[in-house]
DNA sequence: CATGAATGAGAATTCATTCAT
DNA sequence: CATGAATGAATTCTCATTCAT
């Protein structure tokens, strides 16, 4: 609940007992048509997020200014405080805000796909939506602030990890037991399917300077080898 | 311009130009024993070092605070300022240390190895020696704090990755030349082979609590169907 | 080489290449009458200017500690980095904002004045507007931390000195054209008009409480002693 | 008594109340020849007054580490402190011990030395003996860290200007009792007779290096036109 | 005597947060 | 609502002084 790493945390005062990782009230916004004053309010709302994105994953939570990310937003800096409570609700909202849509696509596959389609797919999105966006940032946001955040973590694994996993365990399942494949491999060790899309994503930050990296081509002959073994073919 | 006064100023300037991740200049020891100062030395080194390691893995480059370094390795907070020249010096010789001693296991392999008991190798040294030790906090920080320090990554490329990844490279294409396997796959991705330690790594410092990873188990697996596929054996 | 993280050494760098003794960008307050804020601003500008004109020429600059100024200004430490950059900026300020003005009066003086009411108009300026005010204390800063700022004293040397030097050249050397004097003694060595003046800033801050010295009367005798020289008559 | 800039002083304990700026006590050396090791100490004692003097005239005290003139005297930190209970011990002693031969010479002029001559001997020595060595450094040190250790200037008040103005006095009283010169001007205000010797001093260490000043013909003009005046002849 | 490692009080500077305008 | 000036806690790094060797 305390965040271990925000040292100048201790002199907020009020805000102890709030868990700012906690799913937000979500404003409702009611009316057919917005009103132009919540519009632009929540214009406001996504460019300090996008800013804060920029800024955060750049230099981590700690030595982000929020004075930069007002800059970056074109507002002032106390405006910030208008729409977050403070630094670190802001962070958790930039991390809750990439997070919610992204299972959604997993979890809509069709328990009947083939597996390699399902696979397939899989990784397509995790291309497309992770590794060509701005999501990258944010997955290696989360691995960075995250053994620092216990609820940073706890929230990514409770709406992403967990479920996640447990989408792709029921496919394999299902593939199973339709005879598709015998091994049982990634029903116990899921992470073996996006372990190279995490690689990907760290490559890119760390190293993609000196020696860059065919994600799509690494991730298709993860895929083929994977299938190879799972299916006993040769590749 | 620069004032003369100014001493802190003056010393600034003067580090500014030294390359803090440079190899530092390992002041030799000489005499076949060593004093009992030299000792000393060595030993309160050390000691800040593991404190160190133990700050910054917590709590990443930013926010660790020398003081609670020092405390940790139970010294004045000055006394570091004896053993290294700041903070970022601190840090950089701290991931240094744990660099070095790395790669030399893998090249020190037997080119003629079959791959995969090199693989098993592989995975063991990476299981024993970085998993199962303080290193696997030095990998993290590497994760974290990479993209902020150029230097950092740089170092670590060249002294690690690309060391590592040639000797695999090498291993592979033997392997090929001797017909044990016909894929490519592991030559033009050498990434395949660890991305699921560096999951591990990472599991371990998220989601452990949530979901504990038997990290042994996942990679025997992952060693099994990695086979499976580049031999084309059913798994 | 330079860390991307470092905040803090990112800016100490950029600051190295302004130029803190240069003119500072004089923001222009535009409208005609002045806005509270402005008004403000420049009042607590100046409070911190009176305020570090008091610390710096009790102890100098290496010794003032910064929260002295502020507590002396009556306002937080933080509020002093809005107005200055940093410790040397606001000294550099605190001696331009008194040297400006200095020379116009000399400047001033019609060419034509004969040279001994230029002379007594001279030492008249000199006790009215540096000994009788905070200015003798500006003095004495520039003698005191002159050598370990070589910008200090090379532009008071370039504002100041050089041009009230040749201001006195010019009316000593219109004197000897029109026969007033015959003597060029002033006019190569400008230096003994003030001479006594200088005496008297010192002597005020370091014998006054043991001897205390009529300024007044003995710039009048100085001045009698050197016009009696330059025109050869008996005191 | 306490001197008004070292901060850091609070700190000290044992020696708030002995007063660093009184006489030292001689150590008395006795034996007609001296020991080696006495020769030893004294030397070493010099060699640190040496440093000092160097260190100080450069940075002035407070900026002055004791690590920087250890290593300009070639001994360690700590021997510092055999010789000298403190910092500010050291700087008190090494500003007496460049004080006490000063006026001497002064003193010791035949008073009934023609004002003249005695002028010259004494523009001479002050030339010679103060601006031409590193006297000239103490000097300036004086004026510079007067203010901030009351002791400094009241010792230097009492052992040197006092006593050169009261020698000064004297000699002029008898000049106009001989009839020599018949203004009392000098004295009443002997600091005239010295002013463009400080200017001297203080234009060499500040503005030299942007118009070098010959002090020597600046002396000697002083005194032509001092004298021009004082005994009504025409320069 | 001499050394230099260790200490810890400070001082400059930064930046999250507040609040008057 | 929005602003940005003001605050002051927090953090890095320095250096006089001590003391075990």
């Amino acid at each position: 609940m305390a965040p271990v790493a925000s040292r100048k945390k201790a002199r907020t005062t009020a805000r102890a007992d709030a868990d700012v990782w906690a799913a937000p009230a979500e404003k409702s916004v009611g009316k057919g048509a917005r009103s132009t004053r919540a519009e632009r309010s929540a214009a406001r709302r996504a460019a300090i997020l996008a800013a804060a994105l920029d800024e955060f994953s750049a230099r981590g939570f700690v030595a982000t200014r929020l004075e930069d990310v007002a800059r970056r937003a074109g507002i002032a800096k106390g405006t910030i405080y208008l729409y977050f409570r403070d630094k670190e609700t802001l962070f958790a909202e930039l991390i809750r805000s990439s997070l919610v849509p992204l299972v959604a696509g997993v979890e809509a596959a069709p328990r009947d796909l083939p597996l390699r389609m399902f696979a397939e797919l899989f990784i397509e999105l995790f291309v497309k939506e992770i590794y060509g966006t701005r999501r990258r940032d944010v997955i290696r946001l989360i691995i960075t602030e995250g053994p620092r955040f216990p609820q940073l973590a706890e929230v990514y694994y409770r709406e992403v990890i967990k479920r996640a996993t447990a989408a792709v365990r029921a496919i394999v399942q299902r593939a199973i037991e339709r005879g598709e494949i015998r091994s049982d491999a990634l029903k116990r060790f899921p992470q073996l399917l996006v372990a190279p899309g995490l690689v990907a994503v760290l490559w890119e930050a760390l190293f993609a300077r000196f020696e860059p990296l065919d994600v799509a081509a690494m991730m298709r002959t993860h895929i083929d080898l994977l299938f190879a073994a799972l299916e006993g073919r040769k590749p």
